[in-house]
DNA sequence: CGTTCTTTTGACTTCAATCAATGAGAGTGG
DNA sequence: CCACTCTCATTGATTGAAGTCAAAAGAACG
């Protein structure tokens, strides 16, 4: 059972200091397991929530729609995330959390998570500062969403990703699983499908990635980061200083 | 002196409970003042900081530049604002913070930030929901570069900033001072400012707004908020529920 | 296997960028 | 007090990137 939290663990290690203390205040949470389908909403726009959502296995993605109808993918979620952690301190939604794929999510009630802050007090930081990197990748993504064209935008969000699923583990080589549709990339940075479709092309006949059946591949990772104009200081890793 | 930390308390009070532990906490902290000139950059980009900065008087905004030159406005600060308060938790700035006009400020130490919360551990929630509040901006912002029209953004940002200004008294009936130029509007909004100017226009032949001199003008706050696919709901206010 | 979802293609339109020049104010110094 | 300079705002002509519309081809799936 307990095997379930070990992306959490791992990514709380990751993010700064985990001491044993604080670890088993982590594991103690009581986890409420679900299975979604591909499309499912753990929470909704405007919904008030009493619980978080823990990524176990799959893909999750945040979204916002407009009132004409225009929707905006926030951000791409893998396991270990909590991709609402931020409803427990702002507990009327203010998007949408949803299943990207067929995934599995244990469900934190906030009273638990309260109570194992109080118990691991240096726990508040780190998932404080979860919240902060959260903040730090939207920041990012304003940027290239206000400055830089199509294909950087799409470049960009390849980098991210490899970066982000390299350090959980989920990458082979320079590829990875992407279970999305071009028009859910579409939502994801502000162009139409169809322009998404001949980007794509376009990345491809430049030898910069591929994209088919939802695996991508990075053919040349630094002609791709030069296109993205990709830094990872947002990122706010570790190692790289 | 005291008197300076009086915009960040109504703003503390206006985000949660503020007790009178809590209260005194804030108060105690010891205040570092500086002036800035308009321009002046109190943290720039990749640089490792100690301090966070408290805007007293004026109006600050944050940047961030890509590689290739372009700026992106993340986000227009008012006094009682911590803009940079997310550098408790992450050190290394991904973005700089500059003083949109002349403005005092007050920095405080780390230290003394990480004192004040330990002495007051309430206050944590409210720091941090503070930067959830910060983060849900973004998300909105990510979703007006990603999906609205130049119109759209501009009349979004005046109702984003008319909204806020009002809670802090800064607001003369439907007008605010706003001392940006249309560059700096252009950087905010991801639009060119030749393009700033002839939206401009175009929202004031509509009567939606008018902007001279630094001064924003609401004519229309309706017709705005329908332009601008206005919804509060990201602002995490207290009274709209 | 047929139905549905997704990807691809082509023709055309539109919004915003670019380039280049002019105007309008604010402040400076002779 | 009036050139002079700077910055900021404005305008026009043109280009270019991305959107729109419509249809066909290809995968996926019950």
């Amino acid at each position: 059972m307990s095997e379930l939290v070990e992306a959490l663990i791992r990514k709380l290690r990751f993010i700064g200091e985990l001491g044993r203390e604080e670890e088993a205040a982590v594991r103690d949470i009581p986890l409420h397991l679900a299975q979604l389908a591909k499309g499912d909403d753990t929470a909704s726009d405007g919904e008030v929530v009493d619980q978080s959502c823990l990524l176990i296995e799959g893909y999750m993605h945040r979204y916002k729609d407009l009132p004409n109808g225009n929707r905006q993918i926030i951000s791409f979620h893998v396991a270990g995330d909590i991709p609402d952690l931020q409803s427990l301190h702002l507990k009327r939604m203010d998007h949408s959390l949803a299943a990207t794929s067929a995934s599995t999510v244990a469900f934190l009630k906030h009273t638990d998570l309260t109570a194992a802050l109080r118990r691991a007090p240096r726990l508040t930081d780190l998932f404080w500062r979860d919240t902060l990197i959260d903040a730090a990748s939207y920041r990012q993504m304003m940027t290239i969403l206000g400055q830089a064209g199509a294909a950087s935008r799409m470049a960009h969000l390849f980098c991210d990703l490899y970066v982000r699923l390299k350090t959980v583990g989920k990458t082979v080589d320079l590829s990875f699983m992407l279970p999305v549709t071009q028009t859910e990339l579409a939502y994801a940075l502000g162009i139409t499908p169809v322009h998404v479709n001949r980007i794509l092309q376009e990345l491809r006949r430049q030898s910069l990635i591929e994209f088919e059946h939802g695996r991508a591949v990075i053919l040349d990772w630094n002609r791709l980061e030069e296109q993205a104009q990709f830094d990872p200081t947002y990122l706010h890793h570790p190692y790289p200083e």
